[in-house]
DNA sequence: CGGACCGTTCGGCCGCCGCCGAAGTGTCCC
DNA sequence: GGGACACTTCGGCGGCGGCCGAACGGTCCG
C-alpha cells in the first residue's frame, strides 16, 4: 500500500463536507451570513434533529462553521468570509442549468424577492447588487477592465459617502462575486461588505422576514439614485 | 418526503466529484494544465486501471474534465480555466497546515523545484510566480491596494514586452490565485497565462521532466532581471 | 496474423455514511 | 419542583460507492 499525497487527502476531506445534500442545504442557507439554530436548519433541510446535529458537528470540526452556544441553543454560522467565498464559488459553478423553480405562490414571490435583492454573506447581491456594481463601474468608481478594483475616485467616493473601508487582515478591498441567479459579477470584499452594512444601517434596505432577501426603502430609493443614479424602482 | 432544493443537490453532486482521494489526486495532478492518459493517472494515484477508468468517466460526465481519444489512448485534461480555478480555490483552503513533506531524496529535490517555480494550470506559480507578481506590483504595473488589477502602465508594459493580452470570453484580464506553498497571491487570469506562455515560448523557462516544475534558463534570468528587476538566481 | 498494450465492463466484496427513533442531558420558564 | 424544549448520543438499518481481478474489445506494431 502506497502512502498518499496529503494534499489529495485534505482536498477530498474538505470536499466531502460539501458532498451531502443536507449539509449543502445548510451551507447555502448560512450564506445569508446570519447564525441559525440547529433546529431551524433541521426544519429547513427536512431531516431529524438528531441527524442534523451530527452534520453540524462535522462541519464545525472541519472548520467550515463556527458555533456559539447560548443556553439550550446551538447557533452556527459560516466560519469566516473565506469559507463564504468558497461556498459561493462552488454554488456558482453549479448554477448554469440549475434554475430554482418555485413550487408555490409563496415561494414564488419569495424567490423573485430574492432575485431582486438579497445579501450574499455580507454584501449585496441579486439584481440590486448587480445594479450597484454596474453603476459604480459606469461612474468610474470601480473598474473591471484590467482586473477588478476600486479606482482612486472610487475610494474617495466611499469616504465622501461616509462609508468606512477598514482593511483588516488580508481580505481584499474589492473582489468579484459571481451571482448565481444573474451569472454576473458583483462587488464583494471589504468594500462590498461596508456598502451593504451601511445600506442596512442607514435604512436604505431592510431584510424581508428572516431570510436573505432585502427590500429597498423609500429613503434607499432616493439615496441609491442620488449617489449612484440607480433606479431601484426599475429593478423588477 | 419533501422535495429538495435543486441547488443543494447540484452542490452536493459537484462536491462529490472532489470528495474522493483518488479523484482528488487526479485533479491536483491535472492542475499542470496538460493532458494525461488514463494509465498515467492510475499509476500516479496508485489504483487499478479499471478503478481509474470509472473515476474518469464520472469526472468527465460531471464536466470537470475534457477527454480526447487518440488511438488506444484516452487523454484527459481539466475542462477549462474556471474548473482549474475551482480546484485551486479548494486546494488553497486545505493547505494551511498541510505541508507536503518529501518522502525520498528524489521527491525532496522535485518538491523544492516545485516550490521554486512551477505552472499552476496556465500561469506561473511557486516562488517564481510570487516574485514576478511582487515585482509587477512594486513597479506599479499591478496594484493590489484596492482590488487586483493591472494599471495603465502595466497594460503598456505587456504591450512593449511583446506579450499580447487578448481578451476572450469573460475571463478576467488579471486575477489573484492563492499559492498553496507560499500562501500568497500571484498573477493569474489572461495576463498570467500570457506571461507564462511567453516565458515558455521565449525560452525564459523550461519544464523540468514531465511535471509541473519549471526552471529559469540563463536567458530567462537575464530577461526577468532586465524587464522586472527580479533576481531569479536568488529564488532559492 | 499474432502478440503486446490500453482501456472498459462486470461481478462481488467491503466499508462508510446518512438516516431514524428512543433515550438521555442540560436549560429555561412557570 | 416540574414540564417543555433544544440538543446529543446510541444502536441499527439500508444504500451507495470504491476497490479489485478477470474477461473482453480496440488499436498498434512487428
Amino acid at each position: 500500500m502506497t502512502t498518499r499525497d496529503p494534499r489529495a487527502t485534505g482536498l477530498a476531506r474538505l470536499a466531502g463536507l460539501f458532498a451531502d445534500e443536507t449539509r449543502a442545504a445548510c451551507l447555502l442557507a448560512l450564506l445569508d451570513g446570519r447564525a441559525w439554530t440547529a433546529s431551524e436548519l433541521a426544519r429547513h433541510a427536512g431531516v431529524a434533529a438528531s441527524t442534523l446535529s451530527e452534520h453540524l458537528s462535522r462541519l464545525v470540526a472541519g472548520g467550515l462553521l463556527a458555533e456559539e452556544r447560548q443556553g439550550r441553543h446551538r447557533y452556527v454560522r459560516l466560519a469566516d468570509a473565506r469559507i463564504a467565498q468558497l461556498v459561493e464559488d462552488l454554488a456558482a459553478q453549479v448554477a448554469p442549468g440549475t434554475a430554482v423553480r418555485p413550487r408555490s405562490l409563496r415561494e414564488s414571490s419569495a424567490g423573485s424577492a430574492m432575485a431582486r435583492g438579497r445579501t450574499c454573506y455580507d454584501h449585496l447581491a441579486g439584481r440590486l447588487g448587480i445594479a450597484v456594481t454596474d453603476a459604480l463601474t459606469a461612474r468610474g468608481l470601480l473598474q473591471q477592465e484590467t482586473g477588478f478594483a476600486l479606482t482612486d475616485t472610487g475610494v474617495a467616493w466611499f469616504a465622501s459617502a461616509g462609508i468606512g473601508l477598514e482593511r483588516r487582515g488580508r481580505r481584499p478591498l474589492a473582489r468579484a462575486c459571481l451571482d448565481w441567479t444573474e451569472r454576473r459579477p458583483h462587488l464583494a470584499g471589504v468594500a462590498g461588505a461596508a456598502l451593504c452594512r451601511h445600506a442596512l444601517d442607514a435604512g436604505w434596505c431592510v431584510r424581508i422576514g428572516s431570510e436573505r432577501a432585502v427590500k429597498v426603502t423609500a429613503a434607499g430609493e432616493q439615496a441609491f439614485f442620488d449617489l449612484l443614479g440607480v433606479e431601484t424602482a426599475a429593478l423588477l
